[in-house]
DNA sequence: CGCTAAAAGCAAATATTTTGCGTTAAGCCA
DNA sequence: TGGCTTAACGCAAAATATTTGCTTTTAGCG
């Protein structure tokens, strides 16, 4: 990747990528993505084509550069009043935004970028705003699962769905949520995985 | 897309495929992927570059389709003696071979294409390798855990973490097998859930 | 305020993708 | 088997997209 951040960030070069990137999210609301040229965004950014090529090199990688954009939260998770039902309602609009056609799109172009910059960052905001509501349960006293282990037993099985497989049902993942965090932590791992089985068919 | 494999299967439609997709083998040992083009490939292939864009559309498509040929397992998984021995075993090579270079690239060529198929079966060539090795183990009188807890708390966290994050590590990939296939069934999930988290830092 | 160099513009040169039309050869039915 | 139908291929021209060398603009800095 050419384009970072930080790289004269002042005047005309930031007017030139936030006109392009304005001109990539127009554009994909008004068109299918596969009919999406760069002379095509060049054109509506008011910006020359070769511009675009030395800067981001493909579609692909502009695309990418969007999409890490798009994905990055816009806040702070809803405070519900406790951790429990905090993460429910996060991973609510987690399954919303992802299973949908937009996010799904979102996340395919993340990853179909060459290198993996862009992946990480996204699995870095998912990260902070599942620190963020662990925090708040820490703070009010609440017992509250690590964030390594929500990544693997919630967050990677709904996105492996998403992927692969077909978006998860609510209930199923509900289920991922009270096996990390069950109400009566007196089960066994392998019953309450039992119970997550069958809750996935 | 165009292509699908039970229309028209014999003579000239089918060695054109095979010659494609050798092709595209080839080339992509002999070359980066970015360099790769549709007319490099029917050069190699011996044929005209309109045959190729008419039966697979763009070079994604094209690469997408030899990915999950590629990614089609050869055989069933070893039979090591007990189902849990199978388990790690199976998940040992799958880690290997998703997290080198070319087994990511392949796994973002599946995911790249827009229609969700190429993905769909991906998924289902790792769940009928873990039924295969589930099967066995019932015949021979085994515990052995349900494939949807596996595809859940065993491939999704490693196919999340190497898309998404880092390759996961031996002690990692251990663990989450551990999780669902405890040699002693006693611990809680909580229990077990802290344990794995400790060894994904 | 002037210098330096990174980034943008422009346009010509290349490379690719698309398309219309003729040809080949599977698949099918008598 | 032999002819018929049509999907798939080949070819080449046209339309687009990409690359590249050179010029111009302008951000960053002394």
């Amino acid at each position: 990747m050419i384009a970072k951040e930080n790289i004269r960030p002042g005047g005309r070069s930031a007017r030139v990528q936030s006109s392009v990137h304005k001109a990539v999210r127009e554009l994909l609301k008004e068109m299918d993505r596969s009919d999406l040229t760069i002379p095509l965004v060049a054109t509506r950014a008011g910006v020359t084509p070769s511009t675009i090529y030395r800067r981001w090199g493909d579609l692909q990688e502009l695309l990418g550069d969007v999409a890490v954009e798009r994905l990055q939260p816009d806040g702070e998770p809803l405070d519900t009043g406790t951790g429990r039902s905090d993460l429910r309602a996060w991973v609510e609009q987690f399954v919303d935004e992802m299973s949908s056609a937009p996010g799904r799109a979102l996340v395919r172009d993340v990853l179909a970028t060459p290198d993996a910059t862009n992946a990480g960052k996204c699995c870095s905001f998912t990260k902070q705003q599942l620190a963020i509501i662990a925090k708040r349960a820490e703070a009010r006293g609440e017992p509250f699962a690590d964030v390594d282990v929500l990544m693997d037993y919630v967050v990677a099985p709904i996105m492996y769905r998403i992927l692969f497989d077909d978006v998860p049902a609510p209930a199923h993942y509900h289920a991922l949520i009270d096996v990390v965090m069950p109400e009566q932590p007196q089960r066994t791992g392998l019953q309450v995985a039992a119970a997550v089985g069958s809750a996935a068919r």
